[in-house]
DNA sequence: AAGTTGATTATCT
DNA sequence: GATAATCAACTTT
């Protein structure tokens, strides 16, 4: 068995040039692409989150927080934001454009190429837990701090087509507790039944694509 | 000095 | 499968 990785080129740029909540959803079933050297790392993008600042409670740039680490979500769209949380590294696409600081949470990828090498950095776990989570997938394809501000639309991390969902569900954004009202925007958006997505609430809504 | 979440392991169902 | 306890780093003020 070997993996062919022919059609994993990036998309062009305009991609990211949508509203956020509409390209939350458009990354749906999307390729997100890591090369390094040990070999490339490919997954399905399952389940994304929109942050919408600077009205948003829970996201980085509430209020207009511009500082060293939120700087990038002030730039152009399709930027990536990473960011440390403990022993993690988190994962974000920049949207909203330029001077808009929004950005697309992905929490969970369901793989496509490249799963030995992601065995072997996360060597304890296996079946979903590989990537089922916004610190997991991010380990196991390696993406880092040294991702940040990489426009995806190139090595050596990219968005490459994938495949178009046949159903989309809509719920709550995940441990945001202590973020008042935001706490309820339905801003949270997987794809249905997929196994690699993290938690398994209750969809607000559920939506059908042709 | 305070604020910020997710991963892992263990336990119980 | 679900829940609870525990552990771990960096950014901003």
């Amino acid at each position: 068995m070997k993996n062919n990785n022919i059609e994993l080129l990036p998309l062009s740029v305009e991609f990211f040039d949508q509203p956020t909540l509409s390209l939350a959803k458009s990354l749906l079933g999307c390729q997100l692409v890591k090369l390094t050297k040990e070999g490339l790392t490919a997954g399905y993008i399952v389940e994304t989150e929109a942050y919408i600042g600077p009205d948003d409670r829970a996201a980085h740039s509430f209020n207009h927080r511009r500082t060293a680490r939120t700087e990038v979500m002030y730039h152009r769209s399709g930027l990536a934001y990473t960011y440390q949380m403990h022993t993690h590294c988190l994962f974000n696409v920049v949207s909203g454009g330029e001077g808009k600081p929004e950005a697309v949470l992905i929490r969970a990828i369901h793989p496509s190429s490249g799963i030995e090498l992601m065995q072997s950095r996360r060597k304890s776990q296996q079946g979903v837990n590989l990537t089922n989570g916004p610190g997991k997938f991010t380990k196991a394809m390696q993406i880092t701090m040294e991702d940040y501000g990489h426009l995806l639309t190139s090595p050596p991390l990219y968005i490459a087509a994938g495949y178009k969902p046949a159903s989309i569900s809509i719920g709550k954004r995940i441990g945001i507790d202590n973020s008042g009202e935001a706490a309820e925007y339905p801003w949270r958006f997987w794809i249905t039944g997929d196994k690699f997505v993290s938690r398994h609430q209750e969809a607000d809504r559920v939506e059908i694509i042709e």
